[in-house]
Order: structure tokens, then sequence, then C-alpha cells
DNA sequence: TAAAAATACTCCATAGGTATTTTAT
DNA sequence: ATAAAATACCTATGGAGTATTTTTA
């Protein structure tokens, strides 16, 4: 899986138009149908319908969408890290507030929520 | 970001071997010097502490190996998502257990704790 | 016929391979 | 002297650009 495919698969299926993706991503129109197609072949389901020159998501590209968002802001929150890191930071912790009054400190869910925390 | 140097820096960083972690991408060690060099220039922090013939991982390192884990597993779940939703499987959802009786659904939870629950 | 994606091709960037050098033990 | 990573160089895969074709609304 690559990193620039599912971008552009994004892009794509925000725009619901190749063309304008192409642009949103600095590259021409073709290659993001080539691209897009290379993640289709490499998936084994197509993700877009081509009905004309129209172009609408297929259930498989609806249910992978979500994941896609994910799988980037990952990618961000892995080289945010990598920053704050370098820059001596050690981590984060979370605290859950009844009636605005701390009740916890959260560590457990800290390595899987970092970003519902942040 | 790449995922392919994102996998050989988690092959470095468990083998703490730079020959080994290529065997085991099945690349040649070169391969895994270079691209681990790009990485670190690409994230603007070593990763490892080059001590003579000798790897360790930098602090940066430390703290992004866990960020590299999860970005390769929710690469790996997308795929999973685009295979099931190619095969007809639509969601999951999550049950919480109190003395082996069922005590609620958990909906909310489930767009960002698929894994969790798997 | 206009607008959009697909296709064919060409070019170039870069990942990986081979050979060698450097370094520390 | 051995073992490991770094470096230099070469090759080839594939991503992107240009031009064109196909399709349908």
């Amino acid at each position: 899986m690559d990193l620039r495919r599912v971008r552009y698969f994004v892009a794509a299926a925000e725009h619901l138009h190749f063309g304008r993706a192409a642009e949103r991503m600095n590259v021409v129109q073709p290659a993001i149908s080539q691209q897009i197609k290379r993640f289709e072949e490499e998936l084994g389901n197509d993700l877009f319908e081509r009905i004309g020159n129209e172009v609408r998501l297929t259930e498989v590209g609806r249910q992978i969408l979500p994941e896609c968002l994910r799988l980037l802001a990952q990618a961000e929150e892995t080289a945010r890290v990598a920053k704050a890191a370098g820059a001596g930071i050690r981590g984060r912790i979370g605290l859950a507030f009844v009636d605005n009054s701390v009740c916890s400190l959260l560590p457990p869910l800290i390595p899987i929520l970092p970003c519902a925390l942040s």
C-alpha cells in the first residue's frame, strides 16, 4: 500500500472528479486515473463506478474512505511525534473530568487514543 | 512519508542490525541504510545512533516506533476492510460484557476503536 | 459537441543491486 | 582481522507529463 495512492483516492472521493482531484494534488489528471487504477488492482476491488464521464464511489470505496482518513491521520501523527520528540517532548497524559474536577488519569488509553485526547 | 521506509525502520528497530533487517525485508543491506537515511532526513531527526558497527535507537526512534506500528496496522486494517467489503460484509458491532452477559452495545466507540474490538 | 476519464507514449526520479570503503572491535 | 554500516556507481521500475482517444450527456 502506497500513501500517495491513498491521498489521491481521498482527493478523488471528496471531489468525485478526477480532474479537480488532480488539481488539488498538483498533478495531472492521468496520474490520478493511473494511481487509482493501481490501488484498485492492489485491493482487488473497484473503488469508483465510472458511468460515462461521471464518477461515483462503490460500496467498497465508501467503506474504505474513513479507513484511509485514519491512515493519513496516523501518518501525520507519526511525523508530529518525531518532531515533538526531537524538540524534547516526551509524551502526553489524559485527564478525565467530572463536574470540572479531575477524577482520573487515563494512561491505559493514551497509546490507543492520542488524537482523541489532543 | 513512505510506508516502505516505515517498514524498513520497524525491521531495523526490531533487529538493531541493518543486515538482518535487510534479510527480513528481502532486500540488500545498503537499501536499508539508504531508505532509513532518507526517512531520517524527512523527519528531521536521526532515528538510530551509529556507534562504530553497532546501531541503537535514538530517543526519537524509540518514540516513533509505536506510532509506526500503528501506521502499519492501520494500513493492514484498510486492506482488510476493502477485502471484507468486497465480500459483502458491511461492518462490525462491539458488545460489552459483565459476568458473561451482554450489558451494552458500543456503537459510539466503533469508529475509533475497530482494532480493539476485533 | 463539450466535458470527463482512459490510453499510449516518453522521460525522469528513485529504489535497489554490486562493489568497495570506512570504522570499530 | 572481522563484522557491520556507509558510500559510489549503475540499472531498471514506475510515476508523472503530453498528446490523443473514447464515451456519454
